[in-house]
RNA sequence: CGGGCUGUAGCGCAGCCUGGUAGCGCACCUGCUUCGGGAGCAGGGGGUCGGAGGUUCGAAUCCUCUCAGCCCGACCA
């Protein structure tokens, strides 16, 4: 994309009613407008950032076997009222009426439609176990919304609800998911601690949180420094294996840590006092086994081996897609704007040209960006006519991991500048070693 | 929902106390000069001062009501 073409309205102000720096900064890089409290419009380098995190959902989600679907925002609010909680809900569920006057609801969540489908279309456990899941808008009421994206009323959410006919089944779809979770954050450059959580208003037995380190975090967090040594790594693990998925939840779990929520300070106590740490921790996913809560509400059932009808066992398991940019954000940047993981960013590379106009660097800007774009990267060409750092200041703030810097004084030795946006370290080489190198770091990401 | 605060040009703000017909910086447009860290000069466009009602010869300014947003709290992915 040539940056005269695109539409990124950068501000070089601070907006008075940004307090925390993720949010300063989508609005600062052009990212996001809010319309009203809590909803916000995706500018388009917003948008393609939301587009990136949400299709390495849909990679880890499918990798390990779940079925992508799409279900409906306003939803009737007569299966809410089947399983009980169009009452339980409470004021924080918006209720609209239609123009019949039937009482509709925006989804904040899916687990009765979901099992209302289920219910219509399975009736053999021979056609367990089953994941479905699917990335849609979800509207929460929330009494103050804050915080832009991460605490908006209107949110982007993974939602994923697995179906089986024991427990033990169940328990296993818990830890897949955990599984495929903690793969899913390490790809967006995040490290999410899973923690032991409260069920809330979902309900159930099991159940723990994602958490991101963050100073900014909503939550207040109590663990054993020994965790965040733990990573995934691209370690490759059978779906199916029910071992396998539960030695990973083993040892990600193992060690203390808990939100306050859940906090038990004897337990702490027995960490050794050099590795207990306190910190504040922003959510970005939560896993629950809530075992026949929907299915007995909901007479969902299979005929079992034996012929018998029995209720399934079921678990929801949710990822904050759009507060996930945020979290990013606030896990990743520097006075100077955004640093993107390579993941996730909105453009793999920044081409600033710092003569426009000049036809040697002209023609050279030109060259470099046609061949990143043949390696089927995507760069951002800075084509402005202005000054070097108004250009700098841009390609920082939005937070492209590297800048190619393109100048008559570079040019003049056959070189150009290749800058990493994390480290602040340049080095001068040939622009087609440049595109290689680009092409090298990208290689299994873009 | 309780407490505190703010609405004046796209963004950040001054003006309000003490009423006299709206201003600054950035951004934007035109021209020239610039071009290695948010350029310079010259010219220019843009605002029913959140909305409604009232007081007054006259209201951004005073009064009443209302809407929106922000912060703290309770609540929450």
């Amino acid at each position: 994309m040539r940056l005269s073409q695109y539409f990124l309205p950068v501000l070089k102000e601070n907006p008075a009613e940004a307090q925390i720096v993720s949010h300063r900064l989508m609005l600062r890089a052009g990212m996001i407008k809010q319309s009203s409290a809590g909803i916000y419009s995706w500018l388009p380098l917003g948008y393609k950032v939301l587009r990136k995190v949400e299709e390495i959902v849909h990679q880890e989600q499918q990798r390990v076997g779940h079925i992508p679907m799409l279900m409906p925002t306003l939803q009737s609010a007569d299966l809410w009222k089947e399983s009980g909680r169009y009452d339980a809900y409470g004021p924080e569920m918006l209720r609209i009426r239609d123009r019949q006057d039937r009482d509709m609801l925006y989804g904040p969540t899916n687990e009765e439609m979901i099992t209302d489908i289920f219910r219509s279309h399975v009736g053999s456990y021979k056609d367990l176990p089953l994941t479905l899941y699917h990335i849609q808008w979800k509207f929460r009421d929330e009494i103050r919304p804050r915080f832009g994206v991460m605490r908006g009323r209107e949110f982007l959410m993974k939602d994923g609800y697995n179906f089986d006919l024991t427990k033990e089944d169940a328990l296993h779809a818990y830890n897949r998911h955990l599984v495929s979770y903690l793969r899913t954050y390490e790809r967006m450059g995040l490290q999410a601690i899973p923690m032991r959580a409260d069920s809330g208003p979902i309900g159930g037995d099991d159940t723990h949180e994602f958490l991101v380190l963050a100073e900014t975090g909503e939550s207040e967090v109590f663990y054993d420094s020994e965790i965040t040594d733990l990573t995934f790594g691209d370690r490759e693990i059978d779906p199916s294996d029910h071992d396998a998925c539960r030695a990973v939840l083993d040892e990600f779990t193992s060690r203390y840590a808990r939100t306050d929520e859940t906090h038990d300070p004897e337990l702490f106590a027995k960490v050794p006092e050099e590795r207990q740490r306190t910190a504040r921790g922003i959510e970005v996913g939560q896993i629950f086994y809530f075992g026949t809560k929907y299915s007995d509400a909901m007479n969902a059932k299979v005929q079992g081996p034996d012929g018998k009808q029995v209720p399934v066992h079921m678990g929801s398991h949710g990822i904050g897609v759009s507060r996930l940019l945020g979290a990013i954000i606030e896990a990743s940047h520097d006075d100077k704007g955004i640093i993107w993981p390579e993941g996730v960013t909105p453009f793999h590379a920044g081409i600033v040209n710092l003569k426009q106009g000049d036809d040697e660097a002209d023609a050279a800007c030109d060259a470099l960006y046609k061949s990143l774009k043949a390696l089927g990267l995507d760069p951002l060409y800075d084509d402005r006519k202005g000054g070097a750092g108004m250009k700098f200041a841009t390609m920082d703030l939005i937070g492209l991991p590297w800048r190619i810097t393109v100048g008559p004084r570079g040019l003049k030795n056959g070189v150009v500048e290749l800058t990493s946006r994390r480290t602040g370290e340049s080095e001068e080489l040939p622009p087609e070693q440049a595109v290689e190198k680009l092409a090298k770091i990208y290689a299994g990401i873009a």
